[in-house]
DNA sequence: TTGTAAGCGTTATCAC
DNA sequence: GTGATAACGCTTACAA
């Protein structure tokens, strides 16, 4: 107990027994009497036995671990997926290791090495906004370790992904937008190598035709969507001769910055002058005055789905090497940034 | 590449090499000519050659891995203290696995054991609100891994703590609140077992006995600060006969929620009728209106701090088991909510 | 039903 | 400076 942790070899001395046998009742393994393995687990218990994880996992070939690689843990969408995550894997007896890139490429790579180093069984990732090479994640498919995508997933990968529809969830936020009178709609951008802000562009596009708006170029804001570019997209927009009335940003974060902005430095009232939507339904979408409207993406719904669909392609229930795409629902929030009565 | 990892014996054999000259060289052993590390390192990149670190550690009875405990990562202090300890464990050669608890005792305990079954090297934790029991936790003590507690600890152990002055905090959060002309100031406290929410209480009394104002038992509302929980103590309050001129809650969800609640449902102004002051310096502080006062935590420094004396420990370089406590400076944020001009 | 023995990939202790 | 060998704690054919 105090030098060097027991080992179920410790535990077969005590009982007389070999320590595969203590292996094999630990691992309920039909191969052991019953009253063999009460014995075991009680002399376990007393003893203080933990199983060694790198020991086991080192012979299996086996870690029962899985990597998750996302951007931010501290974003709501991603803390919420990872608990996600967590429940399902715990449920089905995989440990979890969380790693966050920053959104940062260098970052990522270290990442996935690390996971690698591990041996974890399968990775979840939502890739960095940085990321526009791959080989890093290449490696996982080359030695056949089952990587599924959430959120965001590299172009032409051959992996499930589970995602939400942001191209359609996209167009309801345009349209709501143009609903509520707007003409002139402004969109905060991230990077469009990126699907998620790909397809949240070509939706806001989508809705904008059909409705017969034009698309000025000159409204759409190409940033990282961090708060700071909130606050420079809303001067940029205010700065216009022309400024748009309304704006759809393609996260909260830079939304919710933009709206602050917009309130402090402008005599512009929102919704009245101008309206404003974020996406993902972040926590302070709820709390800012008027109320943000965005979309609730249900980052736990996602994790939950996205490590399901892992752990059965770990288990090789799969037969084809899964590269389906799984949509989960999503809603669009009305609030009073938008809605005009 | 396919069938198999790389390991140093493929390496070994391609270079005509033994593998623990291998070994020797990829950990830059002296003992290994300059001109062989070369080869070795070469090779192994052009195999693709990755450590399997469940095989280094199971050998060296070291895992290269610290463990973190907190009861969420989405709580805005907590995954900046993460970010903090990744920066040091990464730069000093450490993996980092994360646990939440959910502020839920039994789940720590689960945390507890999947982190010694991984054979950590050091723990770095903050208890859950419902932990009065540490058996888990000192199961590390007995095997001499050594932990850090950060923010929230046990009583009574004998382990390095990595705190705000809270007692400090509450009282500079209370006096302010007084200056400010509040004579009724009502409290939302957690759980007093814990050490955080004990001295945020008795630096609030405190400050309430050297400003000669009694102590009002009955605005002492003490829950989880859960969202629901700062509803529900604002619906307290405003029932009462002679309802607080202020709100100091231990927490920002709380208060964030009680704030809300008092702007929708009640014709009191704020700061006005009714200051609020939470704790934390959550992101949502900064965007509600009027900003909530608070205190900022620096979470990162926080976790920078812990995860430096934990290495420090694992290392050994510590004479003693440390048991010093290292306080980390806070700031009173004032902001539109308590502020009357 | 239980015991024996080999091996997972690495490192450490010997030799040479 | 390099090679052979054993061992870390566990699982798993194969024997008994």
């Amino acid at each position: 107990m105090k030098k060097g942790t027991v080992t179920i070899h410790d535990i077969a001395r005590h009982l007389s027994l070999d320590s595969s046998t203590i292996s094999r009742a630990l691992n309920d393994s039909p191969r052991v009497t019953v009253k063999t393995k009460e014995r075991v687990r009680k002399a376990a218990a007393e003893l203080g036995y933990r199983p060694n994880l790198m020991a086991a996992g080192l012979r299996t070939q086996r870690s029962k671990t899985i990597g998750v690689i996302v951007p931010w843990i501290s974003r709501h969408f991603f803390s919420s997926a990872i608990s996600g995550i967590e429940q399902v894997a715990y449920q089905e007896g995989f440990r979890v290791m969380i790693c966050q890139s920053h959104d940062d490429y260098d970052r990522e790579v270290v990442n996935a090495f690390a996971l690698f180093d591990n041996r974890v069984e399968g990775v979840l990732a939502s890739i960095a906004m940085d990321t526009t090479s791959f080989d890093h994640l290449q490696r996982f498919k080359d030695e056949h370790t089952p990587t599924v995508f959430f959120d965001r997933y590299p172009p032409g990968i051959e992996s499930c992904q589970v995602v939400i529809d942001d191209f359609d969830a996209a167009y309801r936020v345009t349209e709501h937008l143009i609903q509520q009178g707007s003409k002139r709609i402004a969109h905060f951008s991230g990077p469009r190598h990126l699907n998620i802000y790909r397809d949240r562009y070509e939706g806001y596009k989508k809705a904008l035709a059909d409705y017969d708006l034009a698309l000025d170029p000159a409204l759409v804001f190409d940033c990282r969507l961090l708060a700071d570019d909130g606050i420079k997209g809303a001067q940029y927009l205010l700065s216009l001769d022309n400024s748009p009335g309304a704006i759809f940003s393609a996260n909260d974060l830079a939304a919710l910055s933009a709206m602050r902005y917009i309130q402090k430095n402008s005599r512009l009232s929102i919704p009245g002058d101008i309206a404003i939507a974020g996406f993902s339904n972040s926590p302070s979408t709820s709390i800012i005055e008027p109320g943000l409207t965005t979309v609730d993406q249900s980052g736990e719904e996602i994790g939950k789905a996205a490590a399901k669909q892992l752990i059965t392609e770990i288990r090789g229930e799969v037969d084809t090497l899964a590269q389906e795409q799984i949509v989960i629902p999503s809603k669009l929030i009305i609030r009073g940034s938008s809605y005009k009565q």
